[in-house]
DNA sequence: CCCGTCGATCTTGTCAGCAAAACTGTTGGC
DNA sequence: GCCAACAGTTTTGCTGACAAGATCGACGGG
């Protein structure tokens, strides 16, 4: 349904109805919650009257999408959800193991240890009880405000972008992946590793220890292919 | 680059139906040779008028350099060539160890050592030479085949589209430290170490050894960062 | 002489309409 | 019964034209 269905034909379209900026974060959080599922086409007039807007506007939402290999495009044919095959999911674990290992060495070069202990404790406590009752969301939850938090303070905004044009598939693979047996655990104690060398202020072993662990999902990724993907 | 041979029946159409992709690069490159220098405002209306084709295309193609951040937009203000800070020099550098390091491990993976070795003898000899005698430009043209068939035999397409994104600075800043007192033979015997760890298959050391050298570019970077930024 | 105001002109932002290509359901032949 | 050709409909691709905002020069008051 119709989010603001405002009374159509405002003499002023200037209160902005909906901009291709949020459009575009709207199909994103539609791609990564797998809204729409991977391989289904997305129209253009059905999105411009969902949101209110001429169709060149989103037109133009689909084009960022395309640049963000978030949607396919095939001349004539339409804009289609982009399919995370096997090997594409390989080479997105491949980058965030050093593009998240760098954010780690720059966090920690770059950020306040005090910040790094709050969140080692979280993940010593709480989220380990998290993990012995199954409760993934909230684990899930706290495991992502790390990850923006350490992102964040790396301070590289490129890098950020970078991550972040891969977010929307590693959220899909963070989940698959978590649910393998014994990995949830085995992930929360390498954060601690990497959260006690981030405390101390040993960049160059936070970003060691971020890599092995990202290595380690791949290699579970890896093992367990056939069951997630 | 794309086929660029519209073989239909576009006679009527006045010259060369240019397409976004083809502005794209046509400004893409001359954003890389400083043909327009950062802080250049595009107008839209000139570049309409310049390659025969509606003012339209011309937003699209501004659209996808905005993306890549070749391009600052300002509202209603324009499109200007992004001028490149000292900063963000440094996030570059940063990245392009992490990125080029990945690479380097990938090809070594998967391309065959003969590939490598032929590049080694290349470095040991011709290359010695053009760093003697100066020849800097053609010593630039052998470094960026070197690094296209390194990124070509990784086979990450994502990782070959980032280090794409960052190329038209690199390739800027590249020419700016080679420049450097004894820079260019420092790298080349990197770059020689390096394609001897490739030769020999051992895909961790390469990375390693492609690392050591980019972080060796960034510290000269910072040594003379007032004289070449 | 300097500075704020105003208007003409240019540049960008937005849109609706038209043309081309693909999809769908139907029909006819074998 | 199955396949191929066809016409109508749908969907995408593209363009010119119009409106909003900014730039720059002229003008008048202090």
């Amino acid at each position: 349904m119709a989010a603001k269905a405002s009374s159509r034909s405002s003499a002023r379209n200037r209160g902005s109805a909906a901009s291709v900026a949020r459009i575009v974060e709207v199909l994103r959080g539609r791609i990564a919650r797998q809204d729409v599922p991977p391989g289904a086409k997305l129209r253009e007039t059905d999105l411009a009257e969902e949101f209110l807007v001429p169709r060149t506007r989103v037109r133009e939402a689909l084009n960022v999408l395309e640049q963000r290999r978030l949607v396919e495009r095939i001349p004539n044919r339409g804009a289609m959800v982009t399919r995370l095959d096997i090997p594409q999911a390989f080479h997105i674990y491949d980058l965030r193991e050093v593009l998240e290992g760098l954010a780690a060495r720059l966090a920690t070069e770059r950020g306040e240890p005090s910040r790094w202990r709050k969140e080692l404790d979280l993940f010593k406590g709480p989220m380990k009880e998290m993990v012995q009752k199954n409760e993934l969301d909230p684990y899930i939850e706290r495991y992502e405000s790390l990850r923006r938090q350490i992102i964040e303070a790396a301070g590289n905004p490129i890098l950020a972008e970078m991550l972040d044009t891969i977010w929307e598939k590693t959220q899909v693979l963070i989940r698959r992946i978590l649910i393998l047996p014994g990995r949830a655990e085995l992930g929360r104690k390498q954060h601690v590793a990497m959260l006690e060398a981030m405390a101390r202020g040993d960049a160059a072993e936070a970003e060691r220890l971020r890599r092995v662990g990202l290595r380690s999902a791949r290699a579970h990724l890896e093992k367990f292919q056939k069951y997630i993907l």
